[in-house]
DNA sequence: CTGAAAGCGCTAACAG
DNA sequence: CTGTTAGCGCTTTCAG
């Protein structure tokens, strides 16, 4: 029957147009443009369309008329496991969500796990632009977003010439920290960061290693240390530095046990982050070693349970990070050259940071 | 110029066809179905591509062809702000996010909060699906997901007769939450509960509210707490239960103070979630009363922090469920009946509860 | 292995 | 206020 085969495929603005007697136009207007018809014929539009079950003009074929998706992409490289276990990751999320939701924009994650080199599900997001949140410089799906002829604005990592940046100044805010480490007077130190490059090392890190790191945060904060250190007459290629690939608390505690099998003399562990300090902290419980008498540990970020727990780091502003990274996005007028917002850090000396056992400062002294 | 011009309007298909001197359907499948064609042609026509600065095919032309857009929407109706400080819509999010990872689908967070009635952002999703979690059911925005032509799967609530559903057994949970708290003693206790209905009303709750409620999972956790209580010998109207609009931890605390000040003979208060239970938690130790030897305090979720600290607590396999939601909805094959997924609980009971001070129990008696 | 034809469903000028 | 005209950029039978 006729019925059943209307009945079939279903409605679409053109049916809706024929069955009404009206143009196409007339139809698309009652839906987007209500000032561009008589009130009573958009009643009469919109009623045919409930009675013949038309849902509304279709999204995908809009966005190809309009080249207006009203979404955005954004591309972790951490797996997801990790990224929705780390407060820092979900505070950038958040900040990012925020100004989706500002400006009415949908916010698309896309899939892509380090492990998967499958570039595809980049080429398949229909998203008006791209956030990228901390990638290692060599990623292909970096690479896949950088082909896609959309804005885009990459957070922290890795530097590119070319596009938007939001970050912090990690030099100088790590340099900071090592400052207040030396003053106590640390100098023989061991320090756990964060995966440097695609591949798995759950181990110690030579210093080449150090300076070829894939991913510039770590790679700036390490060197700041090593600046700093060798200032105040530290011998850096003398300095463990232990790698981990998950960011996760049982890794800081991993690292923290490799590091202080290899020298228990070191009187502090300077972590690139705050997950990694709470595993530092935990296996230094472990140990029975006090903290900061026995052992000064420090991380970086500034999450709630750090500060919690009175762990010396870096606060930076994680929220902020995403939020300005979907304005800048979504601000996008004119493709200028391209901006950069660096946000700012505080150095939050917690109790977790005190003088080494040994070496008494003046201020500390009797 | 011609080559000004040429470079004007970004190379589509159709134009590298030209300039390859083949058709458009080559073209495709050099990209789609690379087995169609002589490697070696296929070499020529990326070639071409990344000369012209051709990126591939354009993702929204190609669904509107393939009618897939490769990626499903999330609809949350909380606060963008407040899910992401709920470990448990957190984690929901995780679980969901990885069944899209492994599908190789895309994730888009639609923006709806609950003040912005503004349908439309649903409307312009393209994806293929929608999983909505935790809203009212008069939710407008869920009203717009019901008459998009796509598969949906609902988590938690509401509970709709034709659409996928997963949850767990509210009910059934809360009951034995009552029950255990009635073997232990409690007959003079406290509700502190979520949003009940769209609109704000931080205050107490008459029974009249707590029936209406448009949140299923709240209105059939109280119930069940009416329930069990009164099988007691407790008279439910006279309980007092508090709504808190904002779910977060300073919520719950300030319900726990409203509580006490109506009636500081209770015993127990009996939250519907972990976050308000851990502020009625902080107001407890803000006035001085010990948990449980004062004041039992019980939540709901199971959350890490929760355990932490000993609440007793109900808990779901929350990030399980997110990943049921996204089987569910990236699974449907056949549009046969709805399915429903219910997962289970478990009474976890930690610190927090214990018998009440006056009437000891005979096992906890000389 | 390659090409021609036929739209997917919609919106945006621009006339009337 | 309404209709006509022209595609947006792509995939997909179906012949050759």
């Amino acid at each position: 029957m006729a019925r059943s085969l209307n009945a079939r495929r279903p409605a679409t603005l053109a049916s809706l147009a024929a069955e009404l007697g009206v143009s196409r136009t007339t139809v698309s207007n009652a839906y987007n443009r209500p000032d561009q018809l008589s009130p009573e014929l958009r009643r009469r539009v919109l009623e045919t369309a409930r009675r013949l079950g038309y849902p509304g003009p279709d999204p995908v074929a809009r966005s190809l008329r309009t080249r207006k998706a009203g979404a955005v992409g954004l591309l972790l490289t951490e797996n997801l496991s990790y990224a929705f276990r780390d407060p820092a990751a979900i505070a950038f999320l958040e900040g990012l969500a925020l100004a989706c939701e500002d400006a009415g924009t949908g916010l698309m994650l896309v899939p892509a796990s380090p492990e998967r080199e499958d570039v595809a599900a980049v080429h398949r997001a229909g998203v008006d632009g791209f956030v990228v949140y901390s990638v290692p410089d060599d990623d292909p799906h970096l690479a896949a977003v950088l082909e896609r002829p959309v804005p885009t604005v990459v957070c922290d990592q890795p530097e590119i010439g070319t596009v938007d940046r939001v970050g912090i100044d990690d030099r100088g805010a790590m340099g900071r920290m090592a400052r207040h480490l030396i003053e106590l007077g640390h100098r023989r130190i061991g320090v756990i960061c964060m995966r440097l490059a695609r591949d798995r090392n759950d181990s110690f890190v030579p210093v080449h290693r150090q300076h070829e790191a894939h991913f510039h945060v770590q790679r700036a904060r390490l060197e700041a240390l090593a600046t700093e250190f060798t200032s105040a007459g530290v011998d850096w290629t003398g300095v463990p530095v232990v790698e981990r690939f998950d960011h996760t608390i049982a890794s800081g505690s991993t690292a923290a046990a490799q590091l202080l099998d290899r020298d228990p003399e070191i009187t502090a562990i300077i972590c690139t982050s705050d997950i990694l300090g709470l595993g530092a902290l935990a296996e230094a419980q472990r140990r029975g070693l006090r903290v900061p008498q026995d052992l000064t540990v420090t991380g970086f970020d500034g999450i709630p349970e750090a500060e919690r727990l009175g762990l010396t780091t870096v606060r930076q502003p994680v929220l902020e990070k995403g939020r300005a990274a979907g304005r800048l996005l979504l601000d996008t007028v004119d493709p200028g050259r391209p901006r950069t917002v660096t946000l700012d850090t505080e150095l939050i000396v917690g109790t977790s940071s005190g003088a080494p056992k040994p070496a008494a400062q003046q201020w500390y002294g009797p």
